[in-house]
DNA sequence: ATTGAAATCCAAAGCGCTTTGATCAAACTG
DNA sequence: CAGTTTGATCAAAGCGCTTTGGATTTCAAT
């Protein structure tokens, strides 16, 4: 059934019937009803093809997913992320258009994605200081919000972003106020800006609390398990070992986790964990109580905030929301005063 | 630039060009390639609005996502399906549109979907018995491809899905070979086929056995690692717990592993595990060596498999492609003899 | 009654592409 | 050399919608 169709149907014109289901006035309230009605009886529904060509909106939103191509890697974070987004553009009527490439094709995709019409506007995840795309986005002049933000690129954009440099620097704080001396940072990739400004967090913290940095305490690798026991392992097993860890991704506190329980130390006790934790779905931490001490921050409600921006972009394209999300700071068993270790005693 | 300029610019009409560019064979060859020179110097790209309008595809694939709406979850699987599929469809030139809805909003949307022209095919996530959006698909009578089996559907469509009884028989009688005669199963919820077809096979594998299987210990649900850890702890303190644990997903196994842990058990001593294992991009089973001994069967392969069953299903409506995936079956540390427990001691 | 204004409705153009059917020249037939 | 085929191109219709610019009717106000 199409609007012709439908029209002949109702002996009216195309014109009325297009303007009673879009909510324009100029249609009577007793044809608008008589058409809606007709209209859902039948299952009419616009063709969004012609609809889009008519209007020169297609209704819909890119999202280029990151993925190292090398070892094929999806960040369960886009999931959650992508989850909220679809929440906001179900309501506005948009869809969500999602293409996953390689990190060197993603420049051609947006770039085709937008001249092909396809798209409205883009979601832009996982920047990198200085990101090219941002400064491709603006060429190409289509609306788009980034999901974090670039250091180096021009700063006129949208973007939300959780406040990565105060809430590491935050459990940072917390940990040396607890005694710890000997910190761990188990970093994303810092080739990432979010694990930069976590890094530079944890320094400033170190810097506040007259705490000497050691680099061999901070590694960044990709957030998996794997790479979170590895690490943890390697730093525990050291004969001057951190007294606590400080981790990127809930993931990574997964594995450093196993790394404790497997040297037969006590989280909590022995060692000290705090993480950041994106609320992932399968990834709760803990029950009603939390598990891990946590820099907290939902990333699906982001999703949904960062797609809220975008559709006011849309609807006015001057418009540039910047949105910095604080995070939570929640207390769970995974932190405790530092143990006196040999070179505490030795001070002494 | 469209077509339009194009042509104007070279001289020609539109029908040439358009057919230059689409690799008709109406066309001198010397043509074709001032066209093609011309429009990518232009960066020309085809409005994908017009040309969907004008051949009647739309150049996309549907995946509709179910997420339970109360507690917001996105299992971390399709975020990796996704990706694979998403591979096949690049290089087919389709785009992948993505709504996330809940449980009972499926059939809506996909209808929607549908009716407004919006994509050419669906791929179908998680499906139930006897799944409703099947016969739904059908009925509108669009391609489409079941990733996963939904027992009791009319069973003319096409499908990919690993072979979930053989695995869970394999991995079952794996264990009872070892010895173990109270054999856990930690499934996923068991609303869904794939988790039905699972407790089949251990089930099918107690038999073989000549094992009585106990009802107390198998459990069902969201497969978390909050939710592998309870029911593994609960399993565990038992008078007379199992000596072993098969575990549906390796999320739910991190979370089992961490109970095991935390009651002072030794992994592949005291207590035995297998976990299914999709090959999830942040959960690998161990670097090189796995870690779980583990039933392993690549969802990112199955994506791109489901994605070209349809392709091939929409070039061909005819054809209903149906791929049964075997999994593979690796040894890890997490499993050994049973231990000589009470009640074995009893019989002797 | 007359006049606008407001309320309804419509015909037709246009969005950017594909595709049908036709044209016309050049290249083969016998 | 007339007649046919082939090769290369084009004009125009159409895909299903929106939207512009009237046309017609209604009705309160003059």
């Amino acid at each position: 059934m199409n609007l012709k169709e439908l029209s002949n149907h109702l002996g009216l014109s195309q014109t009325t019937v297009s303007r009673a289901l879009n909510g324009y006035p100029e249609v009577s309230e007793t044809t608008r009803a008589r058409v809606v009605a007709a209209a859902d009886r039948h299952g009419y529904r616009p063709n969004t093809r012609a609809k889009a060509l008519a209007t020169g909106r297609s209704m819909a939103i890119g999202h280029i997913l990151p993925v190292s191509t090398r070892n094929e890697m999806v960040n369960p974070v886009f999931a959650d992320f992508i989850a909220g987004a679809s929440e906001t553009y179900s309501r506005a009527g948009f869809d969500l258009v999602l293409s996953v490439v390689g990190d060197q094709d993603q420049g051609t995709h947006a770039r085709d994605l937008a001249g092909r019409r396809a798209v409205d506007g883009f979601i832009v995840h996982a920047p990198r200081p200085e990101d090219p795309r941002i400064a491709l986005l603006k060429e190409i002049c289509i609306p788009f919000v980034v999901h974090g933000r670039a250091t180096g690129a021009d700063p006129d954009h949208a973007w939300v972003d959780i406040n990565n440099l105060r809430a590491f620097r935050r459990a940072t704080e917390f940990l040396a106020d607890l005694g710890h001396r000997r910190i761990a940072l188990l970093n994303g990739l810092e080739t990432y800006d979010f694990a930069q400004r976590r890094r530079a967090g944890f320094l400033e913290a170190h810097a506040a609390r007259g705490l000497e940095p050691d680099e061999t305490l901070m590694s960044s690798s990709e957030m998996t398990e794997q790479n979170g026991y590895t690490a943890a392992r390697e730093l525990l097993e050291r004969s001057d070992p951190p007294t606590a860890l400080l981790c990127s991704s809930i993931i990574i506190a997964f594995g450093a986790r196993r790394a404790v329980d497997g040297l037969g130390l006590r989280l909590g006790k022995d060692v000290s964990l705090i993480s950041h934790d994106d609320v992932l779905s399968y990834f709760r931490n803990g029950g009603e109580e939390p598990y891990f001490t946590a820099i907290r921050s939902s990333v699906w409600d982001a999703g949904r905030q960062a797609a809220e921006a975008l559709m006011e972009q849309i609807a006015d394209p001057r418009k540039r929301p910047q949105i910095l999300l604080e995070t939570d700071f929640v207390i769970g068993g995974s932190t405790g005063p530092a143990p006196d270790m040999e070179h505490r005693l030795k001070e002494a």
